[in-house]
DNA sequence: AACTCTCACAACCGCCATCTT
DNA sequence: CAAGATGGCGGTTGTGAGAGT
């Protein structure tokens, strides 16, 4: 961790990173076999080691000790994982100490690919169980007995397993790290919201048409944590958006609809708005209330991969509102022949872009704060995050979803991305990157 | 055959607790 | 007692190998 960790044997000089060699190994395991390990800090030194103390106590502890034993987990050992799983937690190393010859990181890494993914499966298959299940979202921890027969786990998902299931619902299992998942929120109807009185926690607003009530099989979103929120509640249809921005918004009670997004404190503010309402770039000066400003902003957004405006401003009462912004749209990597991995492809070119950011933005939409693009894959999964005008994520995992078909241009091959979240401060970029982008679709999260 | 995707897991990062000075 | 060093832990990311197309 050359750039912190607050361990201070990690900060100097340069120390090698990354896979141990095996010649490493030899070096570590001659110098702990003769001197012990001692003060970890001073081990790599002594050992003629290029790493840093913490690094060489990480491999010793989890892959060169004499007493690990190594291999695939057995039947026994991932039940009583799931077993200690349910009393301890996340807690690893509380959970290996009962495992001998397995450390914390395997058992770890055990659970979150293997167990994990077999539990949410088996529960997204017996998901009407799970409505009543929730803990006190204040507990932190599950108090469930344990039993000798398994006679909680109520099937089997795997045969290498075939004792190992869950009686957690999707969600808790979704975030059982943590074990401190609010349940879903009980909506009965869509919510609204009233932008000119934010203050208010009960809004006077007018109802919305019986039509823009869905049910639940309506679902839209894709977003994993979002189905297992909207198969129990009625949500609003994307494309009624456009019908409720223009229905509803009249200069006494301007609204818009919404629905709870995934985080407790934040909301999701959706729209689909496919035609220009308002022929107008940037704000519309003569907006009466802020629907029509945010009709504008849709609008010019959205017409501005065919005609570019001359920029793109967010009305002043979205500016510290909107969280951030989504937009469907394409970014085309060009590969060159040195490049075969789509995620560094990708990755690069999506970094080429918020290098790009017009600085006037901040100006423009009052926000200072640092740009902001995500990549989302087709299910909503975020596969990259801009941070400091880098990106720090970049899981490749599902990145077929979230590609277009590889295509030619110009004899070299193009990747896309085709979900782009961003923030306001970042939306500046598009016209100027048009090349790059090119949005369909906008939707907004807020913090309304 | 070439390329991409998925999986498993090694390794890193950051935080916190404890120890040492 | 305070501050820094170190150890421990859990979350997260990067990467190689093999499967899939």
């Amino acid at each position: 961790m050359g750039h912190g960790g607050g361990h201070s044997c990690c900060n100097k000089q340069k120390v090698k990173r990354g896979l141990w060699s095996p010649e490493e190994d030899e070096k570590l395991i001659n110098y702990i076999t003769s001197h012990g390990h001692g003060c970890w800090s001073s081990v790599p030194k002594l050992a003629g080691l290029q790493r840093c103390g913490k690094s060489c106590r990480l491999r010793w502890i989890n892959y060169l000790r004499p007493d690990l034993k190594r291999g695939s987990f057995s039947a026994q050992e991932a039940t009583l994982i799931v077993d200690l799983h349910r009393i301890l937690g996340n807690r690893w190393a509380q959970i290996a100490k009962h495992l001998p010859g397995r450390t914390d990181n395997e058992v770890k890494n055990f659970w979150n690919s293997s167990i994990k993914k077999k539990l949410l499966a088996h529960s997204h298959l017996s998901s009407h169980h799970l409505t009543t299940t929730f803990p006190n979202p204040k507990t932190t921890n599950i108090h469930v007995p344990l039993t000798g027969d398994h006679q909680y786990y109520d099937g089997l998902f795997d045969a290498s397993y075939p004792n190992v299931i869950s009686q957690y619902p999707p969600h808790m299992i979704h975030n059982q790290d943590h074990l401190l998942q609010t349940p879903p929120p009980a909506i009965s109807q869509p919510l609204l919201i009233n932008l000119d009185n934010t203050n208010d926690p009960t809004p006077n607003l007018p109802p919305l048409p019986p039509s823009f009530l869905v049910n639940s099989s309506s679902v839209f979103d894709p977003t994993m944590e979002s189905l297992n929120y909207y198969d129990h509640i009625n949500i609003l249809k994307p494309e009624n958006y456009d019908i409720i921005l223009s229905q509803n918004s009249d200069h006494n009670h301007p609204i818009i609809p919404f629905k709870l997004g995934v985080q407790a404190n934040s909301f999701e503010l959706t729209t689909n708005i496919t035609q220009p309402i308002i022929n107008c770039h940037g704000l519309n000066p003569s907006a009466s209330s802020q629907i029509e400003y945010l009709e504008t902003f849709v609008t010019d957004f959205l017409s501005s991969s065919s005609s570019p405006p001359s920029s793109l401003v967010l009305p002043p009462f979205m500016g510290s509102k909107v969280k951030s912004l989504i937009v469907l749209g394409t970014i085309r990597c060009l590969r060159h022949d040195d490049e075969c991995d789509g995620r560094k492809l990708l990755k690069k070119s999506a970094q080429d872009l918020i290098e790009n950011i017009d600085e006037d933005v901040a100006s423009m939409t009052g926000d200072n704060s640092t740009p902001i693009i995500e990549l989302e894959n087709s299910t909503g999964k975020s596969l990259m995050m801009s941070e400091n005008n880098s990106f720090v994520r970049s899981t490749h995992c599902d990145l077929k979803r979230n590609l277009e078909d590889v295509y030619e241009i110009d004899e070299s091959t193009s990747l896309s991305a085709t979900k782009i979240r961003m923030n306001p401060r970042s939306v500046g970029t598009l016209h100027a990157k048009e090349k790059l982008l090119t949005p369909k679709l906008i939707k907004m999260e807020s913090n309304f």
